[in-house]
DNA sequence: GTTCATGTGCAGATAATTCTGCACTTGAGC
DNA sequence: GCTCAAGTGCAGAATTATCTGCACATGAAC
């Protein structure tokens, strides 16, 4: 039996895991170059093999290559609304307009005009649909 | 001489990082109280201890009360700030707009219609400052 | 002034994570 | 057919994190 899918990961497990999810997956070594001060190829192996037992990752060889790749198997929406849950509300007091606001904050420098452009355009499609 | 700043934090130390971000600060028991399952006192305050002794957190004894009280030492501005990079970094390509789209999303029901109203405000209201 | 609940300090024990090393495999290049 | 680089499997060592227990302090209640 798998372990309580809510077991939370080690530091680097979870270091491990952002990289597969920013990555959509990769190599033990494609991995091992990301990490902070690289650990030796064994070390990552050995992480991503806990990950996989975990079941939170999954093997496969594709065709030509050598390597095993890893992926992440939550889907990336799962994960992303996880992570976002989570900021909402241990930073923002579970409010996501106060997490848009923090975003827009200039003194933040977190966003550019352009892209400010860009939401308020969203914002508009998101209420036509609304409206209609 | 202190450890790295970056240095990762490990699973509970995480976990107690966050109730105090979320909480502002906190003592020990009331740290307890919403650890998961949990641990008892003497685990908790031990915990605690490592995290000031990582130089992450500050303690002090407030007037008329017994309990140490534990502050995150970070403000709360720049952890925010923290972790929305690595958010975006890690589930959104590095675009804050795809952050937002994800909010506004209804399949993901993060967000009412009440607060898209209010994220319209922001937003207009950034315009106009903008603008001027 | 005794008793009790709540705290503190700290020294290790216990448990989990992280890493190392090595024997073995396989395809490429020569 | 060798040799080499890049992989794999796995057993356990080394390091960290987590927890436990206990002796002592202190204010409140009685």
């Amino acid at each position: 039996m798998p372990r309580a899918a809510h077991d939370p990961l080690s530091k680097k497990e979870r270091m491990a895991m952002d990289l597969l999810h920013s990555m959509g997956s990769a190599t033990a070594a494609e991995v091992q170059e990301r990490m902070p001060d690289e650990p030796n190829y064994s070390a990552v192996r050995a992480l991503l093999g806990v990950l996989v037992s975990k079941n939170l990752v999954t093997v496969s060889q594709t065709e030509g290559a050598r390597a095993y790749v890893y992926t992440p198997k939550e889907p990336a929406h799962k994960a992303r609304k996880g992570a976002l849950n989570r900021i909402v509300s241990t930073f923002f007091g579970g409010s996501p307009v106060e997490l848009v606001a923090n975003l827009l904050d200039p003194a933040e420098r977190k966003i550019s005009d352009d892209e400010i452009e860009r939401i308020q355009k969203l914002m508009d499609a998101h209420k036509a649909r609304k409206g209609k």
